[in-house]
DNA sequence: TACCGCGATTCCATATCACT
DNA sequence: AGTGATATGGAATCGCGGTA
């Protein structure tokens, strides 16, 4: 295959709609039936829509064929309206990617005008997609009640925990999804490395022809500097890298300094900042780097390249610029060129909002 | 009318699968 | 192991609708 993503590149409705197609032909179509149903040809475009459906767990492409999963019966089959939304949130949680951003900005306010940014810097997201894979995650989140009217993202692992009981109905049947896995009991359960998750998306397959390997994570993904100007925990993040990635964390002391003003206010903050130290990871995934030593994005990782700035160890050369405006008040630390770039992306789309 | 943004389409590249 | 088919992502382009 190709270079594999791990998030849907449309809509969840989109992806949906295609689904409801097949369903319409007895669960099971071939591509082109599909296509031609909704009055559409068999370009990439709709292949990235099949995609998509496949990467929500809605349907499985095998061989031109489209069959929906039993998740997707499970929505349309669902006893009543809050069940069905239930199992719609499954849906949209099940792409890897979702599920980390949900977790990221749990109980709280997801930075909308932003998001794009964050999922090229943080979540591997390409440049071309990011803007459509956010407004796709936005649109989805608030479709399945994740994401209020004030951007706020719930916590999907208390949700997931109040609706325990009401899924036992049908959980023979059906694959649990990732974010079900977790013990949703207390606060750790969000934190819950992916090795720990994985025998029970590895359960998962074959039950429904949902492919485990979307389990993936993205590489690339580090504790980025964007987290850090915003607070963010990237505690599940962390959780996924190898040992390339002792750069993790190389500013802890630092993160205080960052977290502004609307995050901090933010009840969950507290409680995260210290998870970020009390990580079970560093007994299940050694870290070559002590705990205590600054987290450093990738071009921390050359210090040739930065003879003089001397990292964000030196806190003598920093600079600070504070952004506010509708929806948006968050304060930049600039420390070394990266900070520049996430600004500089900050600053423009400010321009693009004013231009428009 | 020109410009812009967005979605759709086409084409290409490439990894994996299935078959010999 | 080699080869062709298949599946899927990426990039470029096109077309349409909205707006100044």
């Amino acid at each position: 295959m190709p270079k594999t993503i791990d998030y849907p590149r449309t809509s969840y409705t989109s992806a949906w709609e295609v689904a409801e197609v097949v369903d319409d032909t007895g669960g099971k179509c071939a591509i082109e039936t599909a296509a031609r149903k909704l009055n559409r040809k068999v370009s990439g475009s709709f292949k990235a829509i099949i995609g998509s459906a496949v990467k929500f767990g809605l349907l499985t492409s095998k061989r031109e064929f489209l069959t929906t999963t039993n998740l997707f019966r499970r929505i349309k089959h669902a006893y009543d309206k809050q069940e069905e939304r239930i199992y719609h949130r499954e849906a949209f949680l099940h792409p890897p990617l979702f599920t980390q951003i949900c977790r990221k900005f749990r109980n709280r306010e997801l930075p909308v005008h932003m998001l794009d940014v964050m999922l090229l810097r943080e979540f591997g997201v390409e440049e071309i997609n990011a803007q459509g894979v956010a407004k796709a995650f936005i649109d989805g989140a608030r479709m399945v009640a994740i994401l209020d009217e004030q951007n706020i993202i719930a916590d999907i692992d208390q949700l997931d925990a109040q609706q325990g009981p009401r899924k036992e109905l049908s959980n023979s049947e059906m694959p649990l999804n990732l974010f079900k896995g977790v013990p949703p009991t207390n606060a750790s359960a969000a934190i819950t490395p992916p090795e720990q998750r994985l025998p029970l998306a590895q359960a998962d397959s074959g039950t429904n022809g949902i492919s485990t390997s979307q389990d993936f994570v993205p590489p690339h993904r580090t504790s980025d500097p964007v987290s850090n100007l915003f607070g963010l925990d990237t505690d599940d993040l962390e959780d996924d890298k190898e040992d390339t990635n002792d750069f993790q964390s190389t500013r802890p002391t630092s993160n205080a300094r960052f977290v502004p003003p609307v995050f901090a206010a933010t009840p969950t903050a507290p409680e995260e900042a210290p998870v970020a130290s009390q990580q079970p990871v560093a007994t299940q995934q050694p870290v070559s780097t002590p705990v205590t030593k600054a987290s450093a994005p990738e071009m921390l990782q050359k210090p040739s390249s930065r003879p003089i700035t001397g990292g964000a160890t030196t806190p003598n050369l920093s600079y600070s610029i504070h952004i506010s405006g509708p929806g948006l008040d968050t304060r930049l630390e600039i420390q070394d060129p990266e900070d520049l770039l996430l600004a500089s992306a900050l600053l423009d789309k400010i321009r693009r909002q004013l231009t428009r």
